[in-house]
DNA sequence: TTGTACGCGTTATCAT
DNA sequence: ATGATAACGCGTACAA
């Protein structure tokens, strides 16, 4: 069935029934029942392919992701999946993995696909140096590329993200508040969101003028997801490094490797040990007693970077740079 | 830049350009070099929509999951989209929700975007009457339709799945074995694997000559991943039902939601209860001890899928069901 | 309001 | 080995 053998059999041109089509335009409500009486019966749907020949897009976004599989970055794909379906958008999901080259190879792989945007989840889309964002530069002249948790700042790239830096300081500065300032800091990225997270814990103990807290930072670099290897990981810092009252952890899943490391000790949580996560995910209810974190808002970012999409899709002018506020959230590894 | 461009200023008809991009039949390797030059030089990539119109393909895979923030359902999307990347297929991800007339409407809404395709994540898309299911015999006529851990018998149908039934049936016995029959049997769907695995630990429990296990049978109908409702679930269950002293769930959230509870009523597991999960997901490592779950062969079910899908596309004669073996992972939770 | 005719960028089929 | 040309199916100026 192709718009000829519609035509035909309604007894009208094929621009009458691409009209009737596309909704638009003026036809004669009776041409147009009769033509949509013979697309349904027929059930005619146009082919995706030379549609997009014509109107140079299929509606599909391109979403890039290191690992669809973690948690956070699961919830982001959903959220976003779902709020480009519920406006006309197909979602081309690709799991790049976490090194630059390839992610690099993927974007041009999906930009060859034609897609109408790429967006890139995950902060660790964006490097330190220029030279490691210049695949960015290079595609933004193509499509607009969205980055959501990240920033970076170019022409048609627009970035959707949480305050990561006051975020922390917040934390940080909460725990501090309740009298603990021997704080453990574990992270395991060094993405654009990484960096702000430690900023903002530096500068908070920088503030209060906590002497040697660069000791309790520490980057574990083993498998994500592994909470053993986490809770391994930080006891082999408690045998060396000084002692500690307090964990803040850049994601979720240390904090929580950090709480299985006080039980194999015996310590309690959070009488012995205060402990705040990142991410606000899924996990927070895995331990007990429950974790307390920091939400980032990622419904919320979905929805803007979406909108910011949508409205740059129709030409219209949009903010470059979507920030939102973090808020802890007090749950049971805490006293404060 | 356009195929013409090309074949113009590579002094070459455009059939020899896209023998060139084809890799295949016969040039010349003087006017392959020469050709493949100018379309360096000017980075041309041939347009997709083009390509599609004429080749009746753009090498994409429909995948429709219920929600891809599912821990399971997320893996599987993750390895399905590597594994499909890796043979030159992209991955159009729709999440559909769980209930049936949508998950429809989504079938033939990615059925016109053209894809070669559509890979079912999850048993869900299958259900217990003839009617529910017929909207798969209808989208098979157009393409092949791939089932990820459900079955359903019809021509250019195909299914991968762990054979949950047995492995329930063994995940049972090893707990009736260690002298605990007053077991509590959590689940929360009733989908073809749902059913399976429920089915399973029945005929366990009749096989044994076990009385009244049915009593300690319960669906859990809350939110999903509410770990904390799931204990709250248990607990009104111990109020009202028979004592028991083990827990098997179809899934590893409702396993762990029944530790949740039991640290509150400040029994021991293993020793006062004994836990088994489902899914072998990330879960498991968040209890403390460590959750004893089933291991459904997730990643062998998706690599053997896309083989499948692969020779189906190839033309070539596959199997229409792939079964794989469940395997009981013994950790902290059990004492079997 | 409706129809004609062309363009979109490839691939495939014949010739040569 | 290479070239000319016909599909592929739709959108859309432009004409009627």
């Amino acid at each position: 069935m192709t718009i000829y053998d519609i035509s035909k059999k309604a007894g009208v041109s094929i621009a009458t029934v691409s009209r009737v089509l596309n909704g638009s335009d003026k036809v004669r409500p009776a041409t147009k029942k009769k033509v949509m009486d013979i697309i349904e019966k027929y059930e005619y749907a146009p082919n995706a392919f030379a549609r997009g020949l014509g109107l140079h897009s299929l509606r599909t976004i391109g979403i890039l992701c290191a690992d669809s599989s973690d948690p956070f970055l699961a919830k982001a794909v959903y959220y976003l999946e779902q709020e480009l379906q519920a406006n006309g958008y197909e979602s081309l999901l690709c799991c790049t993995g976490y090194n630059l080259d390839i992610k690099r190879n993927y974007v041009n792989l999906i930009l060859s696909k034609k897609v109408d945007s790429i967006i890139l989840v995950g902060s660790n889309f964006i490097g330190t140096t220029e030279e490691e964002n210049q695949y960015i530069k290079d595609v933004s002249s193509q499509v607009p590329i969205m980055l959501l948790n990240a920033s970076f700042d170019y022409p048609n790239v627009y970035s959707t993200l949480c305050d990561d830096y006051s975020s922390m300081q917040e934390a940080a500065n909460a725990m501090l508040d309740a009298g603990i300032t021997d704080i453990l800091y574990l992270y395991n990225s060094n993405s654009y969101s990484g960096r702000k997270k430690l900023g903002g814990f530096e500068a908070a103990m920088q503030a209060r003028g906590i002497c040697g807290y660069e000791k309790l930072i520490h980057f574990y670099d083993g498998e994500p997801d592994r909470l053993n290897d986490m809770a391994d990981f930080v006891e082999r810092i408690a045998k060396k490094a000084p002692p500690f009252h307090g964990v803040i952890a850049a994601d979720d899943s240390l904090a929580i490797g950090s709480i299985k490391y006080a039980r194999r000790h015996g310590l309690n949580v959070p009488q012995d040990l205060s402990v705040i996560g990142y991410n606000n995910s899924m996990l927070t209810a895995c331990s007990t007693p429950e974790l307390t974190s920091v939400d980032n808002r990622l419904e919320n970012q979905t929805h803007q970077l979406v909108q910011t999409l949508l409205g740059v899709l129709a030409g219209e002018e949009m903010p470059k740079k979507s920030v939102f506020s973090g808020k802890l959230i007090k749950r049971g590894t805490t006293l404060f």
